[in-house]
DNA sequence: TTTTGTAACATTGTATACAATTATACGTGT
DNA sequence: ACACGTATAATTGTATACAATGTTACAAAA
């Protein structure tokens, strides 16, 4: 997804940025003249990126007439957290179905060193540390199907996750989370870890809106 | 998704239809122009339908060299179905915290015709009242992401699902599964549909299993 | 005033042309 | 025979030109 073509990638990221972000709102027109002069390409890569967010469902497009944005509401993201609390726990049991010594090491490290940046306060350390013990557990799994999902969910979430992950109570409660999830993991006890993973994801709505971060929006 | 956009789309599902098919296979290259020649377009159609395989994950592109085949593996479906599973978990669940009386008159009415068609042996008219059941849930479950991915599942798994469906005893039993989600739905018993809407995937899984649908290929 | 038809314009859909990059073939030197 | 470099071809990336479709403005008729 990483800008691989370079000017289709760069207008695909741009765009989505700014749907995301709210320059373009809900049923904006997105004209591909006006965008591809803003950007200095051409018609082409804009009209390959707009298919692409059109397939991942941000915009729509009326044939012969125009694209309109679909954005994405306070409401979509509660219910791909959901989803997310859902695929977060099928992932706990396949972890441990398919769990390799070489990935448990790595988790057990990230746990000890993210137990260990919180003591220190260093956030931006565990916000990164969240993502990698995440990515690990996916890939622990052994489906690149899940992976892939949870991959285009944690796209969607990233912003929101950075602002409050970077809460100082939500990370330390996330560590431990962290810490006994791949307890459960280690010692086999599947249906422990599936409650624990799914729990995990839920906290993080409830924390997001306890802090009323998206009262008000939409 | 359906031919929208028309060169594009009607490119789009030719291709994705060829890979599900098997007639371009893992590690097949696809090149624009030959693709573009045999379908009597230009290129640009082709190059979007592809950004759209390539972000559904059907086919990879390295820049400047040539886009592969991914293809879909057994293991995939499987794992896809997995995924499914947990889904329908919670979409049983949203389903009931939303459930609207006009959806409820419509899933029994269409659990109803089931079992008319059911002791009739109409097992086309089984699939279609089966696609609609799901539809209904999903609808039911007021999530437009929900529903989105789920709907992205279904297709990947359509094609296996035709042959699995008209199995006569697999169909009898699905019909009764949906009658029992239901119930549970109705007397919102939170747990016991999760339950249920969550074994009637993996039903279908080992199902396929048991018919050795899938055993030998790839 | 309202409606309707038409012409001009705007926008998207498709094809083609050109640029950039990568693969291939071939010849040369060792 | 083998390695290497260069030229040529093949393929993708991007821009632009043209066609088809839809929108808008405005005038004429009811």
């Amino acid at each position: 997804m990483d800008n691989k073509h370079s000017l289709t990638g760069f207008v695909f990221n741009r765009l989505r940025e700014d749907i995301l972000n709210g320059k373009y709102k809900e049923n904006d027109e997105l004209k591909e003249m006006a965008i591809a002069k803003e950007l200095n390409v051409s018609r082409t890569p804009v009209r390959e990126a707009i298919r692409q967010l059109e397939f991942e469902g941000l915009v729509e497009s009326i044939p012969n007439k125009a694209t309109y944005v679909i954005g994405i509401s306070i409401k979509d993201v509660k219910d791909i957290y959901e989803m997310r609390a859902s695929l977060e726990r099928l992932c706990a049991k396949k972890a441990i179905d398919n769990m390799t010594d070489d990935i448990m090491e790595k988790l057990e490290e990230i746990v000890d060193l993210s137990m260990f940046y919180n003591e220190k306060g260093k956030y931006d350390n565990i916000l990164e540390l969240d993502n990698r013990f995440h990515e690990l557990l996916y890939e622990a799994a052994n489906s690149k199907m899940l992976r892939h999902t949870l991959s285009d969910f944690h796209h969607y979430l990233q912003r929101i996750r950075h602002t409050t992950l970077s809460g100082e109570t939500r990370a330390k409660q996330a560590v431990c989370e962290h810490r006994d999830i791949l307890e459960a993991i280690k010692s086999k006890d599947t249906d422990r870890a599936m409650m624990l993973a799914e729990q995990h994801i839920i906290n993080s709505i409830n924390n997001i809106e306890r802090l009323g971060l998206w009262t008000g929006e939409q």
